[in-house]
Parts: structure tokens; sequence; C-alpha cells
DNA sequence: TTGATTGTTACCGG
DNA sequence: TCCGGTAACAATCA
């Protein structure tokens, strides 16, 4: 389910419940990782996303760290308590509302040192105004790794997942193949422009948009990708080619998006 | 029941 | 050493 933007989503949710009242960690029976019953109990102090990973701040310094995986959800609840389902890992508890984190591959606690850790194997997330993109420019341009492999490498650009991956180099003409080496600086300008607008409408509707025919009605959206899962190009009407990178379907359209080996 | 899926990492062989 | 491939883990739905 989770690419960058439901992370940064949920981020921004819980930070704005907190603001209001206090969330409280629970987490049900037997069910906490190793050491994260440090946290049972404790009060939220912030939120805050890096890529594809939560971090609940906590004021006794120690913090939740949350990556949903594939499979992983969160749901925001209103109050009254219900029964949480087996596959809930971690529930926080406010006033009015609970959020509950459902079958993360990681949920466990770090102190500051962790953080740190973390935050520093992440590459740059185009959804933070802090992200410095040379970093990513940097990687990529001396990697002879297909464009589509590294702009989903997390650890060289940070948030974009397998849908917007294939949407992203399809608006901006780039074959996926196309060996990192051979991206420019202008070329990844766009790259990477185009990834953050994307995510972040992403944040903003909750749902992952790259389709934008001329009025936004707001019912228009059926149709979502242009083409992640199609058979013809909306462009040239042309078939979409399917193969994998990295074990992951990737789809491209030969003629929009031809294969430049060399720079330009 | 099977297969597929918006993700990541450990491990192994070349 | 640095790759690329594979298995493993997670939950849900058709």
């Amino acid at each position: 389910m989770p690419e960058g933007h439901t992370i940064h989503r949920a981020a921004r949710d819980h930070q704005r419940i907190l603001a209001r009242q206090k969330l409280i960690v629970s987490s049900p029976q037997g069910r906490f990782s190793e050491g994260a019953s440090l946290l049972n109990g404790q009060i939220c102090s912030a939120v805050e996303a890096f890529g594809k990973h939560l971090l609940y701040k906590f004021n006794n310094e120690y913090t939740l760290h949350i990556h949903l995986g594939l499979f992983g959800r969160i749901q925001k609840q209103k109050l009254p308590l219900a029964e949480p389902k087996s596959s809930v890992r971690i529930r926080l508890i406010g006033k009015k509302h609970l959020v509950d984190i459902i079958g993360p591959t990681i949920c466990e606690v770090l102190g500051q040192k962790g953080v740190m850790a973390l935050i520093g194997r992440i590459g740059p997330d185009v959804l933070r105004p802090d992200a410095n993109p040379d970093f990513a420019f940097e990687k990529i341009s001396r990697s002879k790794a297909p464009i589509g492999r590294l702009i989903m490498d997390q650890s060289v650009m940070a948030g974009i997942g397998n849908i917007y991956r294939s949407e992203i180099l399809w608006r901006q003409a780039i074959h996926p193949e196309t060996p990192g080496r051979a991206i420019d600086r202008q070329t990844f300008n766009r790259i990477w422009d185009d990834a953050s607008a994307l995510l972040a409408i992403g944040v903003e509707r909750n749902a992952i948009i790259t389709v934008f025919d001329g009025q936004l009605s707001k019912k228009r959206y059926g149709k979502k990708f242009n083409i992640f899962g199609k058979a013809s190009c909306p462009k040239c009407e042309g078939e979409i080619r399917r193969f994998e990178i990295s074990g992951r379907r990737t789809f491209v359209c030969n003629t929009c998006q031809p294969l430049m080996r060399q720079l330009g």
C-alpha cells in the first residue's frame, strides 16, 4: 500500500491530532517488538516522516520507528475503543481518536543514536523541504544501474515507490533502462521536481494521482495512472511494454520514452 | 487455496 | 568488493 505520500500523509494527520489531544501508546498484549515496552503508556510529542519511515517521538528520548513494508497500514478511527484486530501491533489512543498500526515490517524503539543512523542511510526525501537533491544526483550520475532502479532505491532518493516510478518516468519521457550516468542534471531535476509535485498531490488527495487531463474535476480520477498496469499509451496509443526491474513490474512506452544510452 | 501486491533486507554466488 | 538474484517477512483481497 504505502509509497512515500502515504507516510507523510499519516505524519501530518497524526501531528494534527496530537496538537489537540494527547496520543498515548498502547500495544495489545504481547504484540510489542522487543524493547518496545519502554513506550507503553508514553505520550507522543511529535511525528515525522523520512521517506517511507515514520517516527513517533516521545518525551522520554525514545522514538518509535515504523515501516509499513508492502502490506502494512495505518487506520485512524474515532472512539469509542473497539477491540483491535490481530494484525494491530501498536495503537495510539487520544481523547477522540485512535490510530492503529497494522502489520508493519518494522516496529521498533530507537534511541537518539538509532534515529541518526536511520536518517543517515536514507537518501534525500522528495517530500521534505530540507532534502538536498545534489546527493541523489551525485549517486545517479556515477551509476550504470538503470534509472528505474535508482529512483526507487531509498538510499539514493526517498519516497518513490513502484507506481510513481513508472508514472514519473513516462511523464518525463525517460526510458527506465537509461543508465544513471546518462542522466544529466537537467533531466534529473525534471525527475526530482515531478516526484515532489506528484507525491505532494498524493499527500493532499490521499491517493496516487498522476493524470491531469484538462479540468480538475474531482470525480474524474477513476483512472489515476497513465501507464501503470495499462496496455496502451495514452499519448501515442502504442503498446506498453511490461517487464521487471529489481523484481518489480515496470511499464514503458518505447515510443514516448526512447532509450538513450548516451548523454543527451 | 492460490496468487498477486504501492517494500525492504539478509544472504549467497559470480 | 560490488553487483544481481532469491528468499523471507508482512496482510488482504479476488
